[in-house]
DNA sequence: TCCCAGGTCCTGA
DNA sequence: TCAGGACATGGG
């Protein structure tokens, strides 16, 4: 049983299952996390900027106090669900047998819907490192000053209200390329419709797809990133480059389309789809799987 | 120089 | 429906 201590500006939990890291951070879930010199991950989650280290089952988070743990830190790093079953539905064949073992530890993040959506939208044809920086610029140019934590400055991540009222040229210059037009289109939209949002972790998971896809810049992966990552909506099965190349060498046709990976993974993993992806993500990603001549 | 990136939009059959 | 090209930007 996990056991939690409070000490000055930290807490501390011992014993804890199913958690790792880098595998949370580098599974291309979030893009505002970054590893320190020292091996801890420093972030921002809402108007907080957290530490993080890892020391074996001792998981320890700087610059937060117990409120933050119960209001912030619990909802956001899933600690509420359990990752034992979720590993042993998922077990049925040895691909996933062994994405599971490799990927040991993921947990998916409760993000908020506002800027998963505007993260997202920022990933498509996009690389990692990229996109992070984008999201910084906007943070450092939108957001508002959080703190100075280890000598760096954090920002939060911009509010609609805030992208809605910048202009397209503003945006540009935080080189989100030809997404510029679309982000400040969707922080308008966001504006009217926040509650609408908001609610579709409630409604269905074809309920949410329909609705975000009429969002420019928003298609079908985007849509069910925003669905897996901020809407709790983990019968859906993201499918990008990397899913797509590791979905054709493992376990479809070479010539398979997206929508049809996307129907075979759900059908096959059901309301773990979203787990199973992950997995299958870092999986294919760490080892360049489908990727030509790397080794696998 | 060309190719590609956690895609999406637009166009023409 | 569906293939094919365009799209900002930067790294290899």
């Amino acid at each position: 049983m996990m056991n939690i201590t409070e000490k000055d500006n930290q807490i501390i939990i011992q014993d804890m299952k199913d958690f790792n890291l880098s595998h949370i951070f580098d599974c291309g879930q979030c893009f505002r996390w970054n590893r320190d010199d020292d091996g801890s991950y420093t972030g921002v989650v809402k108007d907080k900027v957290l530490n993080v280290e890892q020391d074996g089952s001792t998981i320890v988070f700087n610059n937060v106090n117990r409120d933050d743990y119960e209001n912030i830190i619990k909802e956001y790093f899933d600690l509420n669900t359990d990752y034992n079953e979720i590993k042993n539905l998922l077990n049925t064949d040895e691909i996933m047998a062994e994405a599971i073992k490799f990927g040991d530890g993921i947990r998916i993040l409760n993000q908020d819907e506002w800027e998963t959506m505007i993260s997202f939208m920022i990933s498509a044809n996009n690389r990692i490192p990229m996109i992070k920086k984008v999201i910084e610029n906007l943070s450092a140019k939108f957001g508002e000053f959080i703190c100075n934590y280890r000598g760096r400055d954090y920002y939060s991540f911009p509010t609609a209200e805030k992208l809605s009222a910048a202009d397209v040229e503003e945006i540009q210059e935080c080189k989100a390329g030809f997404r510029s037009p679309r982000l400040k289109e969707a922080a308008t939209r966001f504006l009217e419709e926040r509650d609408i949002i908001y609610n579709l972790k409630n409604t269905s998971y074809d309920e949410g797809l329909t609705y975000l896809k009429t969002y420019k810049g928003i298609g079908d992966k985007v849509a069910n990133c925003v669905l897996l990552f901020s809407m709790r909506h983990f019968d859906t099965f993201p499918v990008d480059v990397w899913v797509r190349r590791v979905m054709q060498t493992l376990y479809v046709d070479k010539d398979t389309k997206d929508a049809d990976i996307r129907k075979f993974a759900e059908n096959k993993f059901g309301k773990f789809s979203g787990y199973a992806q992950q997995y299958l993500f870092y999986y294919a990603r760490e080892n360049g799987i489908g990727k030509s001549v790397k080794n696998v």
